[in-house]
DNA sequence: TCTTTATTTACCTTTTAATACATTTAATGA
DNA sequence: TCATTAAATGTATTAAAAGGTAAATAAAGA
């Protein structure tokens, strides 16, 4: 079935090789909270506008006859994070090692 | 500059011709976190989802590098809703005869 | 297995959103 | 202006999220 927000998010964050705790640090909220609202718990918006903010996301409001445009916008690419193997050290090391391309 | 969630959330209330009470009585929530919302104050994601809900929209994490992609897909609509008469009497009885058509 | 890192959970305190009214303040139109 | 509906605000109470710190559990790799 279709994937809700939290679990979006959370293949975000993996997808970026970002810890909890990481992106804790770099939105200014509690680890914890990234961990709740992952597992699909109530936050706050401002704090789920921070967490966005720090996995370079935006929250947009789609009307629903939108959604399937949308959805196929973004299809590929989301699949391909929300297959992103789960918290593996090998994965992220690999995204480092993009950046450090990237910025060099 | 660009309009923020609760702008969208606004005109997209104001689009489908609903008064604060009566997307409240919709969503079950109380008129206050509508208005709370709307006016940029902070309400937690349950209540965000279920206001969402009744307006008919979804929320999405849409990555930074592809909303300017979806808001081109939106942007006709989106600058018809946010032109969008504020709460007038006339602008509601529009719509309602529209309904009346699509139902009737 | 041992080690390390990630994630979940616990406890306690503080802050704040949600609820349930009611009421004021504004718009809008007759 | 008067009547009506919409939107913002008041107050008090309740529920729950956030903050701070730490510890337990789980996952992954050496």
């Amino acid at each position: 079935m279709k994937p809700s927000l939290h679990e979006i998010i959370r293949a975000r964050r993996r997808a970026l090789g970002l810890s909890q705790a990481e992106t804790a640090r770099r939105s200014g909220i509690q680890q914890r909270q990234v961990s709740t609202f992952e597992r699909g718990g109530d936050v706050t918006l401002s704090t789920l506008l921070k967490l966005a903010q720090a996995l370079d996301v935006e929250l947009m409001s789609i009307p629903r006859e939108d959604t399937s445009k949308v959805e196929s916008l973004l299809k590929t690419k989301r699949e391909l994070a929300l297959s992103a193997a789960p918290p593996s050290l090998l994965d992220r090391y690999q995204v480092k090692e993009d950046e450090e391309q990237a910025n060099g």
